[in-house]
DNA sequence: TATGAATGAGGCTTCATTCAT
DNA sequence: AATGAATGAAGCCTCATTCAT
């Protein structure tokens, strides 16, 4: 249920029950499970929708810019990536958890496969990205995937890490200028013939 | 309790139980609640043990190694937060969850003043690590605290994106190798004068 | 529905679901309630059933073959006993659980009156057996109620007991075997003049 | 809990709930599960006495009374077998439910292997009354085993009918009597030079 | 006559927490 | 300071039954 995810969003994974899901669906408990085989596969589900939009928004860089300069392949691979963090910011974090939890082994195997495969088939579709890039001289010549893996963990870091400050010292959400430092520095280190030196000086807000 | 901390790593926070726990440290239940107010406050004191030995590391570089190379401050760190990893991963894990979770709330105001000051001043350790490298005219002119939050962000992102690549994918643990690419990456990302091009391609385990 | 006896065969009164009945069925769970009140009365209608089947059977024996000896008597009520058993072993020992179970008060006092009336009727359909046989004086001098009684719970013991064989030790059915000896030793035990010994030994599967 | 098997007296095993057995034994729901691991296990250990106090009234005719007249064999064993049955008759009604019903493979490995050492030592116990009967050259030559299902069939066949006799019919409870004649009959069955014919006519109240 | 989505009461079980000793 | 038996609230989930279509 498209509305049941805000109550995952409100309350997180341990803590909303299955019952806060039921009353806010405007449904009875019993409902919920003619569609879910149990709680966790109702989280995981809409985790899945998540990486599903994730790897459309990714297919279509890969597919219809070729042209793309390296410079603007990383700048569209940020945007990419936070709009993805803006479509659901609650239920992304929720995913990242979902990804490195025990959770992932109650899930039944048809969906755990499903997970599976986008998990994979986004880290090689960014690779392609790079691979690209490689290609054309303007990345350094480094194996596609570990970059692919490397602005993943970078993105997750990102949100993962301002999400805590925004809990702990009740700071604004910085994500957007972070991405864009942070993809900016990674731009820079992967580039063949870096220029000279940045003028951007757009992390004001980040501390 | 030092040894309870198993119980954690080997359960995870909502799966060890208070009796795991009394058990592993011999005790019983009831004389964990003498010295810890809740199974919240328990957890959250050994994420604190985590954090202390990360800034204890972290002052240990900026303290004793002020003549450092930028190239070289970039590898101490690097070598500070593995060995952080590999002091404890999956408290390391707990905690970076820990952080952008609901449990945070349930703390005593005490026990959350300590993680926020501890936070705070990893941060701002780290900072000073890239404020000297600016002050040598060897890191970009950016704002150093963006550039600690960054590097802590890969950091953490590395760490959880390995972990869910492990679980998910069966994989091996490549925390290290993964670890010094996107170090390599970020320090040339953030060096003015950057040399030519990377000779290295120690990304092979990385997939 | 006479094909949904299959599921009460597989699983247990208890463990069955009135969707599993329905799926099996080939209609829907509502549709289950036209025509049985609920599942204790859908239930019970197969015992029914058995019952008739038994009635039938008993019947049989004591109008059809007046002119038998009291040994094939025996014999005879012991075949109808076994067919009946090997037309659903299952459903007979759900019955015999039925019987003697908290399931009864649930159900309508028209059904329950159909139960008792069956019951008491293939007791006294087995007791004229016996009265035919003390009326020759080949059986001694004893209530045939009684006898009839007992032949039963000879019969209903044994299923119930080898089925619990079955269960516990893995063993194989031998409902059969047990069932020949089991009437050959009631049958020596009821004739007045009995024979000096048993010839048979065929008992050889039981353990 | 000696207290809580009232309440499977009263209810049945499917209808007692863990609550009713706990308001019954005055403690909390919680408490019930330090003692046993889930319902199943306390309905079976609650069998399992009725098993363990069988096994010692056979184990002592078997030892006590080697003298003993093959006559009064078949009445030591009858006796026991009503003893058993008078000091709880609910639970042995339910244990025989229990033993041929799916509820086995619920039960803790330890649990189940108690119960078939059980049951296997009581047949075990039974045979050898029979063995020495044989020997004696005063019962007929079949195997003991054999005889000892049989007679166990017949207890249990005569317990459960005459419970369903009970509910279904509003019956006095005419166990014992029942026995009486059943076990006449079957001791007359498998004496080698049966007397004549019986006197008693004991059965009066079976109908 | 048939459907089948929806219900919701109620069962089993867990476990953080307490308190008399 | 330590115990550990007891608690009881609360969660997940099942499934007999209903009712609008």
């Amino acid at each position: 249920m498209v509305a049941a995810k805000r109550v995952f969003s409100d309350k997180g994974l341990s803590k909303a029950t299955m019952e806060d899901i039921a009353k806010e669906a405007e449904l009875s408990p019993g409902t919920l499970y003619l569609y879910f085989k149990n709680k966790d596969e109702l989280f995981s589900s809409l985790s899945l929708r998540i990486l599903q939009y994730l790897n459309i928004r990714l297919d279509h860089i890969v597919n219809s810019e070729k042209e793309m300069r390296p410079r603007n392949r990383i700048t569209a691979l940020k945007e990419a990536m936070y709009d993805v963090y803006e479509f659901d910011p609650v239920m992304l974090i929720n995913m990242f958890h979902l990804q490195s939890s025990e959770t992932l082994k109650n899930l039944s195997p048809e969906l755990l496969d499903s997970i599976k495969a986008l998990s994979r088939s986004s880290i090689q579709t960014t690779a392609r990205l790079f691979e690209a890039g490689i290609a054309d001289g303007e990345f350094i010549d480094e194996h596609p995937i570990a970059l692919a893996g490397i602005v993943w963990a970078i993105f997750s870091g990102v949100v993962l890490w301002e999400e805590s400050k925004r809990i702990i010292n009740n700071e604004k959400n910085y994500v957007k200028q972070t991405l864009e430092v942070a993809f900016e520095i990674f731009g820079r280190g992967i580039r063949k013939k870096p220029e000279a030196g940045p003028k951007s000086k757009s992390a004001g807000g980040v501390s």
